[in-house]
DNA sequence: TCTAATCTCATCACGTTCTACGTGATGAGCGCATTAGA
């Protein structure tokens, strides 16, 4: 048995598909980890060395190339050859900066894609989850109603029979005749349809209703149910 | 088939706005990335 905390987590993408969540290779233990720790060393290494450069690589691209190059990728996701240098010379950029703006892009496009799709999932989730409860509810209900008119229906059959004399069957007992209906009506102080519908449950009774039928004995107690 | 160019991915580092977020830049690719051209 999960505890209400595991079942959620069980729906979590990462937890039912750690494939698709790569943070996760980096766990202590992990190659990720090592990898992640090379970088690491190299990369401070590498700044280190050129500690007046660092402030150079970093070149913030101005509003009107950002937004030049935003109105390219529009129209593109990729750039071709030709195109990335026409866009450099254009906007005073190098090409490899154009070149990396169009990945970084592309790679946090794709993010924002995948983050979206699981919000819609997540709410998708959410009301199959509401409906879901909403369906057990009115299992539950009707359930009830179901236990409560069986109660009502053996007392009935009980009391029918008390009355009757004896007997088993519909076909046998004190239901043989369209007369005995008006009498449980009176006995039990049921409208027709009531009575009728503690009988229609029943499947017996509705061979009764048949044989009736096939005798000619057709009143009102058939009638309801034609 | 080889190789250079390019891609994706994970990550770092810095600048900007409130200690997180956006974004430019870097390096690896491990069943050794894929792709296109010589």
């Amino acid at each position: 048995m999960m505890s209400p905390m595991e079942e959620e987590m069980l729906l979590l993408p990462s937890f039912a598909f750690p494939e698709c969540f790569p943070d996760d290779a980096a766990a202590p233990g992990s190659g990720g980890e090592q990898k992640k720790a090379g970088r690491q060393r190299q990369r401070r290494k590498a700044s280190a060395g050129d500690g007046d450069d660092a402030a150079a690589k970093k070149r913030k691209l101005n509003d009107e190339q950002a937004q030049f190059l935003e109105m390219s990728f529009r129209k593109e996701r990729k750039l071709e050859t030709p195109r990335k240098v026409q866009l450099a010379a254009e906007l005073g950029l190098d090409t490899k900066q154009v070149a990396m703006w169009f990945q970084n892009r592309r790679a946090r496009y794709k993010s924002k894609l995948i983050e979206e799709e699981f919000s819609k999932l997540r709410a998708a989730h959410d009301s199959v989850v509401v409906h879901n409860c909403h369906l057990e509810a009115e299992l539950h209900k009707l359930k009830e109603r179901l236990a409560e008119t069986e109660e009502e229906k053996s007392k009935i059959m009980a009391a029918a029979a008390t009355a009757g004399g004896g007997g088993s069957s519909p076909s046998s007992s004190s239901f043989s005749t369209v007369t005995d209906h008006a009498a449980m009506v009176d006995q039990f102080e049921m409208g027709d349809a009531e009575a009728n519908f503690a009988y229609m449950s029943d499947y017996t009774y509705n061979n009764y209703l048949m044989d009736l039928a096939a005798r000619g004995y057709l009143g009102c107690v058939y009638d309801q149910f034609s």
